[in-house]
DNA sequence: TTTATATATCAATATATCTTGATATTTCGC
DNA sequence: GCGAAATATCAAGATATATTGATATATAAA
């Protein structure tokens, strides 16, 4: 249960939604590209990625600096229809744009 | 996006989840019956089931002055894989017991 | 019409979650 | 080692949601 129930608030919350869409539409992504795309600051960015990781959603790779999340692979059944449905809903995802100085 | 959020958030919380297994378990039951298997105040129970029916997974008919809740059918694809994702947890439902008083 | 049963809704409080700004951690290059 | 960039975490305030108890509504029976 408590696992389900993390599952599911991981997608409770229009920003995480927005932000798996847009992962799931641009593929693999640092936090500072998410970061300059929504234009939302940092700690904020960083929280929701987390939690979508934590939720199943999202795997991180770090590479120097650079934390890199995508889409965990492979899904299962559940969360893999979570992700279908988000990607068909009529929502606006920015446009993306690379963030870090280096 | 704002609808989305709703069914999430309607099996966000984990008396919700047990009482969706509930009457997919058991059928179509009224008010009363779930608040006596639960032993929940009946205040508790209509408020989640009302949110269960506004996120779309349940519907109700009113029959005298008794209110059945049952799954709605058909449901849509994504709100299947939620119920089936529910079927498959193993968490504990209480025994349906039979609560109004006529 | 009065009373009882079933259900829904409201107000107040308690609890959880989100956002922001500050700070900590990690890694790289000098 | 030192400073800078990228990321993570923490504390405080704001917002949302859950629970309870009280009250409102609706139906049926007497």
């Amino acid at each position: 249960m408590e696992l389900f129930l993390q599952t599911v608030g991981s997608i409770y919350d229009e920003t995480r939604v927005k932000i798996l869409k847009f992962i799931n539409k641009n593929g693999e992504l640092c936090v500072c590209d998410i970061e300059n795309s929504f234009e939302m600051i940092q700690s904020r960015i960083s929280r929701h990625l987390k939690i979508l990781k934590d939720g199943g959603f999202l795997k991180v790779e770090r590479r120097g600096t650079w934390a890199y999340y995508s889409i965990r692979s492979p899904l299962d059944e559940f969360r893999l229809s979570v992700l279908k449905e988000i990607d068909l809903l009529d929502i606006e995802i920015p446009k993306l744009k690379k963030g870090c100085a280096l």
